[in-house]
DNA sequence: CGATCCACCTGTCGGC
DNA sequence: TGCCGACAGGTGGATC
């Protein structure tokens, strides 16, 4: 589910809920999710209080008032609910919904909040990629898994520019590229696929072709830099109004609401105006990517 | 170094 | 209905 407009739509759910909340008790259900969890787990999540819930690509930051940070990732299947009051308290026919579900329930944060009001947040993942670690104070951006992240897709730092010096020379497929989390940090499997589309560049097309001249990015270039931000910004935005009236902060309702101009699409008609294709599937490095032939070179 | 595969897990869906 | 294979939003690590 998760790509980095998932993760932002999840990151601005919990936010409100965790942000001054103090971890009364964590429940922790099984050793290990994709990785076993750090040692002293629940005792060093005990008794501290959140002092910010920050992004990096698709990560989640828990900043902890004594400088750790818990760094979670979602994988695959991996979502963030909100029960909200302490105790055991869901009406019938919302827990049978549920019920199903929590066989995968594998990590509760009891919180409270400085007005004393409390809420459980509870890890769910079926597929148990996702995982939980700790940075050390100070150390977040020096950690392993963060210290080799590409530019963020959001905001203005990805311009034609950054994008040419980094595909330059690159005798990989754009797909590729664009997936790799050392040059852009965020992107996933949907969002590679939607970018190219808007950007009417097939993602067979080699990464270095686009690039232009050193100093003088070519247009093709800056094009993709705007489709990929605009991709971002607008999956962003409809996940953010979702959750507005949702309880949820699994971002679910984000994805479905969502209407894929060519992933899943396979046999469809092309969107772009005039253009008339159909949407294909081919399969790059193990993974679907689709796209329309007809409009994309 | 970079590119490619595999592995990690469970759930779902389509075809027979 | 049931069974079986294909496939699913990610990414670390092994291998070439």
């Amino acid at each position: 589910m998760p790509e980095l407009p998932e993760v932002e739509t999840v990151r601005r759910g919990l936010q409100p809920v965790f942000e001054g909340s103090t971890i009364e008790r964590v429940e922790q259900r099984r050793p290990d999710l994709r990785f076993p969890f750090p040692a002293s787990f629940v005792e060093r999540l005990t008794g501290r209080r959140v002092t910010a819930l920050g992004r990096r690509a698709k990560y989640l930051t828990l900043h902890l008032d004594d400088g750790l940070v818990l760094i979670s990732h979602l994988g695959m299947s991996g979502s963030y609910r909100i029960d909200a009051g302490g105790e055991e308290s869901i009406p019938g026919a919302f827990h049978a919904e549920r019920s199903k579900d929590r066989a995968h329930d594998h990590v509760t944060f009891h919180l409270r909040s400085p007005l004393g009001t409390q809420n459980r947040v509870v890890f769910n993942d079926p597929r148990r990629f996702g995982f939980m670690l700790f940075a050390e104070p100070g150390l977040l951006d020096q950690h392993k898994l963060l210290a080799g992240l590409g530019v963020e897709p959001t905001g203005n730092r990805l311009d034609g520019e950054t994008l040419a010096a980094l595909f330059r020379d690159k005798m990989t497929p754009l797909k590729a590229a664009l997936l790799d989390q050392r040059l852009i940090a965020g992107l996933g499997n949907i969002y590679v696929s939607e970018a190219l589309w808007r950007a009417g560049l097939s993602p067979r097309r080699l990464a270095g072709s686009i690039a232009g001249a050193p100093g003088r990015p070519g247009a093709r270039a800056a094009r993709l830099a705007t489709s990929v931000r605009e991709v971002i910004a607008d999956a962003i935005a409809a996940g953010g109004s979702s959750l507005r009236d949702y309880v949820h902060a699994d971002g679910s309702l984000g994805y479905f609401q969502h209407s894929f101009s060519v992933y899943g699409r396979e046999g469809g008609p092309c969107r772009r105006a005039g253009c008339g294709g159909t949407i294909k599937r081919i399969v790059q490095s193990g993974r679907s990517t689709f796209y329309c032939p007809s409009c994309q070179h």
